[in-house]
DNA sequence: TTGTACGCGTTATCAA
DNA sequence: TTGATAACGCGTACAA
């Protein structure tokens, strides 16, 4: 029960620590001959290493961990697909943490740069509203993606890696008025969301004055604060409340593809047809806005580029190649059937 | 930079190490005036002990970890949120730890058991095709909870909590039948699938056996080996291929809902309507499968039933209340407009 | 190529 | 209520 040590294993080996040491962590000052013997009684007894002794004692490992708040954006859950793969092509450790909702991300982070003697982050999703000391005190080379930064950051002092969250909605606007749509309604963040949110509600509205159509406030509904965010289920119920109020629409944009979905149920539940009575129109590029029926026009990310380039500029950062590093990615706007001109 | 430790806090309060460390874990045999003190101390150099000297010494913890392989499921996803407000409101901490294809579990979890102190562990999902003597080395409680068992095992020396998975399959395909169907398509597991695939399988054939159906191995497609298992990619191809095989059936039953709105959409594509040309049948129960138009009939598992039983389970076993509780929960058949009566 | 002995930062034990 | 000190299990400088 009581699990071994190594110097168990040295003793039943008839060998010192060192030696044992030096056969589990591929020391190059070890006969093949001993390091088998050793490996055979390791095995054989299925000694694990302490982690704990290990890293009290190690200056420096070879891993990087990726920081996520929440897990529930499918967006984010594909990214980390892409972390893993890339970071473990380096032949560096991944480590995947959640942090909690109540938790400071910085903090953790700096606790578990000293446990694990991290050798670089990438903050994944969330926001990042810390000032600048805090933002400081980490030790290790950081990149940030798809954070939400509040406007008032100070940009170039970080390394980030994201979209254009303003040209993007911007693009996407612009496309439904060009399709004649002049009422657009927008299911945006919630109401005091100073970043990403904003950025797309601030793309919104410059494309609609640029067509030349006045902002209708009755046709911005931020999603439910009670409801989880970015939901399926938010935009279904914004969208529902929209349709009961009788406020009229011929074009729907949500800020994320579940959005979109939620949405698009309610409107097809109520009897209206897409595109014909109303286009809607997502964010993210997810397998599921493709997979609805119809399918659903969205802007998609370049997932697998963003995720190279964070690691990419993260590495860097590493070997002290570049200081900060800035990137942002243009995303593509992908039609499909579920917008169309404006038939009213 | 070079972080603080215990003896630099002890230093600059001018109190031993002891006394700090009573602070920090707020630890009775200490007085309020010192605590309050030596806390001031700490957040003003901010200091932060380290994870791993502590958990070196330290006998115990209040800890429980949940093992995931893979976080594509969607229905895991939902679940690991419940097991962490479960396990926080028992005032346990929470890790969530994945462990990835190439990994052994057993080994994963106890190197984690001997890291972290772990009280208890959740195994959340993938397949345990492992020995008894391999898992009689796991040294804290665990419970399986939606983990594929070959049917070869000794399902009493564990304890778990699932769904019947032959009987709800088996609920879906009568259901099926009784509506008229004769030509049902299954979406099933990969070929050598020996454990929740193969049941839903059974539950499928023993389903249609019962309604004086005569299998029809043509209608039975494994999901594709080479695109992500139960995946709406791989539903999609799937359906496609049958389509374009000229496969004849009228009613499609896939064993996940992600493969279900898959092959919906390859239905829709195809002209054909649901479920007027088709009905189409998932399993899960998740969210997606309701917000699909039309709103797709599934098996509803009871998450957070089973969430909370499996936790009840965990702290009955770490409080040696019980020895091996199975426990299998009846999951609901959920009608939804994307079936319908046979019409041919 | 191998072994001895010390220190990593913390908590537990025991004595004061 | 406090403090000195011995572990915890490992890696590594140094000696052999």
């Amino acid at each position: 029960m009581a699990s071994l040590t190594i110097i168990d294993i040295a003793k039943i080996c008839g060998v010192g620590v060192t030696t044992v040491s030096r056969a589990i962590n591929n020391h190059p000052d070890i006969s093949e001959e001993t390091k088998q013997m050793i490996m055979k009684v390791v095995r054989e007894n299925n000694y694990v290493p302490n982690n704990n002794a290990r890293n009290l004692k190690r200056t420096a490992s070879k891993t990087i961990a990726v920081l996520i708040k929440g897990l529930n954006n499918p967006f984010f859950i594909r990214m980390i697909d892409l972390f893993e793969k890339g970071i473990k092509d380096k032949k560096y450790s991944f480590i995947l943490h959640q942090v909690y909702e109540d938790q400071d991300e910085i903090e953790v982070a700096n606790e578990l740069i000293k446990e694990k003697k991290l050798k670089g982050i990438i903050f994944l999703g969330g926001y990042l509203s810390h000032s600048k000391e805090k933002l400081d005190q980490l030790t290790v080379p950081y990149v940030l993606c798809t954070v939400g930064l509040s406007s008032d950051f100070d940009h170039y002092n970080y390394s980030y890696v994201s979209i254009d969250d303003y040209a993007e909605s911007y693009k996407m606007v612009d496309y439904l008025c060009k399709l004649g749509h002049t009422k657009i309604a927008l299911i945006s963040a919630k109401m005091r969301d100073r970043s990403i949110g904003q950025l797309r509600y601030l793309g919104y509205k410059q494309a609609l004055e640029d067509n030349g159509i006045a902002l209708d406030e009755q046709l911005v509904r931020p999603m439910k604060a009670h409801l989880e965010s970015y939901s399926m289920e938010n935009g279904y119920a914004v969208t529902k409340e929209m349709l009961e109020q009788g406020i009229d629409f011929t074009a729907l944009f949500a800020i994320s593809d579940s959005m979109a979905i939620g949405a698009s149920k309610a409107l097809l539940e109520s009897g209206r047809s897409i595109p014909e009575d109303c286009s809607v129109a997502g964010f993210d590029g997810l397998d599921m806005a493709y997979y609805y029926h119809p399918s659903i026009t969205t802007i998609q990310q370049p997932a697998a580029e963003m995720a190279e380039e964070a690691i990419k500029i993260l590495f860097d950062l590493i070997h002290k190649k570049v200081t900060h590093v800035q990137k942002k990615f243009s995303a593509t706007l992908i039609e499909r059937p579920s917008t169309g001109k404006a038939s009213r």
